[in-house]
DNA sequence: TATATTTCGGATATTTTTGTCTTTTATTCT
DNA sequence: AGAATAAAAGACAAAAATATCCGAAATATA
């Protein structure tokens, strides 16, 4: 469904935005830690955002990763277009470059559905609302250790 | 979503249907033609699909596989399962290992929702219903030349 | 039986994704 | 200014997915 790399990206995400209203920057150690992921891969994840302008950064002591205070709620499909582009969103199900009402593929019309679904799912969901069901704990990014 | 593999595995499943009540054996060049992927992937996407005896194969002159005639009806999941395997269908989408209703990842509610319709959607529809609509002109395998 | 045909099986090649390492650049603090 | 810190950038490495090639095995037909 969404790659590695996009994974990575919605987690990290999450785990600032559940951070940041500390307006306090996070370092990339710490971000790898607390989602689980491997830390010089998750860095090449962070500049794509950086540069796609998701979140910021700053460098040197005390820099790190950050999402402004004020800014607007960022959407899940905004990540999901960073990282791994809207192909699965708009493409179709078989790999048909063209697939149509009028030209479908066998699943057309049932796949056509439930991309949707999925592509409403991105679309309503907020970075920000779920970063605030994990600080309520109603969710996780990573296993516990117990 | 699905693998290019699974993609050509499911087309040319559907495809092999459409033609095999003929009592009919379908070589490997035909089928790579009419689903418009590479012949030698093609071959060896047939062989898994060929071992896990989704479909017949004979050699020689005039050999080529088709699907038995009185078979009973292949799901889709049957073709996924055999190609890609079901962890799409049962992991999580943020790549949790352990991902639950009690331990959920942030999106795991709304996710499980489009996975599981999408499951639905692979144990409902057969090879051989596609093969129907395909045969009676109303899908497309690959794209027309016009 | 000989030959042509077609799948099977294994080895190899290419591309993409995932992951790592090193150097540079910007920033902070002393 | 100098030292320490942390992200940026680019080169490199490993793994997985995609794709190709070739000899072997099986089968039909002459």
């Amino acid at each position: 469904m969404f790659s590695k790399a996009c994974k990575y990206a919605i987690k990290a995400m999450i785990y600032l935005s559940s951070r940041s209203d500390e307006n306090l920057k996070i370092g990339l150690r710490e971000i790898a830690e607390e989602i689980d992921s491997p830390e010089p891969f998750t860095a090449k994840i962070m500049q794509t955002l950086t540069k796609q302008q998701l979140v910021n950064s700053t460098k040197g002591p005390h820099g790190g990763f950050f999402i402004e205070a004020g800014a607007p709620e960022i959407k899940l499909i905004e990540v999901v277009k960073a990282i791994d582009g809207l192909q699965f969103v708009s493409g179709c199900g078989l790999g048909l470059k063209r697939c149509s009402e009028t030209h479908p593929c066998p699943i057309h019309f049932e796949y056509s559905q439930i991309r949707d679904a999925m592509l409403n799912l991105l679309e309503q969901q907020s970075i920000q609302s779920l970063a605030n069901e994990l600080q309520a704990g109603n969710s996780v990014l990573k296993q516990h250790l117990d």
